[in-house]
DNA sequence: TGTACATCAGTGAACGCGCGTTCACTGATGTAC
DNA sequence: TGTACATCAGTGAACGCGCGTTCACTGATGTAC
């Protein structure tokens, strides 16, 4: 079977949605070579015509995360005020949405802990894209007229990433709920964002 | 060779410690029974004596670490105003000693995005452990006449446990530092904490 | 006092399983002549 | 127009290794008689 010109590039593409998706869930270690390529309806012997390591892939799926989580944060800001995009932004990261759909959440929160363990390539990939966040928020900072822009992100990301991270460790569901909210609270206080409810 | 009475819960201990500090380090899913006995000098063949298996190990491990930690945050509390006890406990999680010694640091950061991912057992240590970290941090907080303790402390530990995270997450010294900074100044900032020096 | 036996933390070989990786092969299609 | 060959994404069996778990055994000491 002879395929279209773009057909490997597809497939490819295909391996990191899927890993990006599983690695986000089950983190590194327990996503094997064998499901990635099973949830692209391939075999696993096929794995090597794509990634030259199984190292390689969560490298790769690294980026990939991070680079369908921009889109998305782009997407959200697109035609709104700062103050509206950063109000979206952290009403949507401290949702039980986003909470309880860890297949598609952020990176950061997702593997947070992972990372160090991770080998160069994919540390680089993470902390390549953590930066590539972090301006973002900065940059909307900096339309409010924030002179320490960069600082405000740092400590609203960091807040962010660690209310999420502590609201899917526990495992009383209202006391989730309660972290979410509070931080939800604590930050829009500190930012002065409208709640538009 | 026959042993002392106290022997077995003496290597017990030991082996819990060493676990606590490699599962830290390492990850839950990279530290081996056989590491684990190794690092107590014993073999691994001796290791379900002490554990029913390895699941056990790690919830065990789990709780030794908060029981490490909130020893560790009682003693530098002791003697301390509420408002002093704060400030150091910002300023000691947050430093760069507390970043790079991941082996005896918060379990909360070290293991945030593993958390999910475990068994109910060691969940079920983890988010207990959690609520008296933050019961400990919201007791200061109520001392200090707070109204909504609760929530002060919920909010001030997302952005501890978040920035440390990131900050070890990050492959550039400078912007580990930077992180660590920002989060350290805004923590002042927001709960009125001096800096003593 | 001396001998046989019970105890039990720890030993080390072995087993089974999963996983990353390799490799000879397949089979449909494009290309050369 | 027809035939032989090259191409190459994907197949599936096999290999090696690490790891959790099991189990028969060790050997020093306490106990029964």
């Amino acid at each position: 079977m002879r395929y279209a010109a773009e057909h490997k590039q597809n497939t490819r593409k295909t391996l990191l949605k899927a890993a990006a998706a599983a690695i986000r869930v089950d983190g590194p270690d327990r996503v094997g070579v064998a499901d990635v390529m099973a949830k692209a309806g391939l075999t696993h012997g096929g794995f090597y015509a794509h990634f030259p390591s199984k190292g390689a892939l969560v490298a790769a799926a690294i980026g990939q995360m991070f680079e369908e989580r921009e889109a998305l944060i782009l997407e959200a800001s697109a035609g709104r005020s700062p103050a509206e995009a950063l109000e979206l932004y952290v009403r949507h990261y401290l949702s039980r949405k986003h909470r309880d759909a860890k297949h598609s959440g952020c990176p950061i929160a997702a593997l947070a802990s992972d990372l160090p363990r991770l080998e160069a390539d994919a540390r680089k990939r993470y902390a390549e894209g953590a930066r590539r966040i972090r301006a973002l928020i900065a940059a909307q900072f900096t339309a409010l007229g924030c002179a320490d822009a960069g600082a405000q992100a740092d400590s609203m990301l960091a807040e962010l990433v660690g209310a999420l991270a502590m609201a899917r460790a526990e495992t009383d569901p209202k006391r989730s709920d309660e972290i979410l909210a509070h931080s939800q609270q604590a930050l829009r206080r500190r930012f002065g964002l409208e709640d538009p409810r």
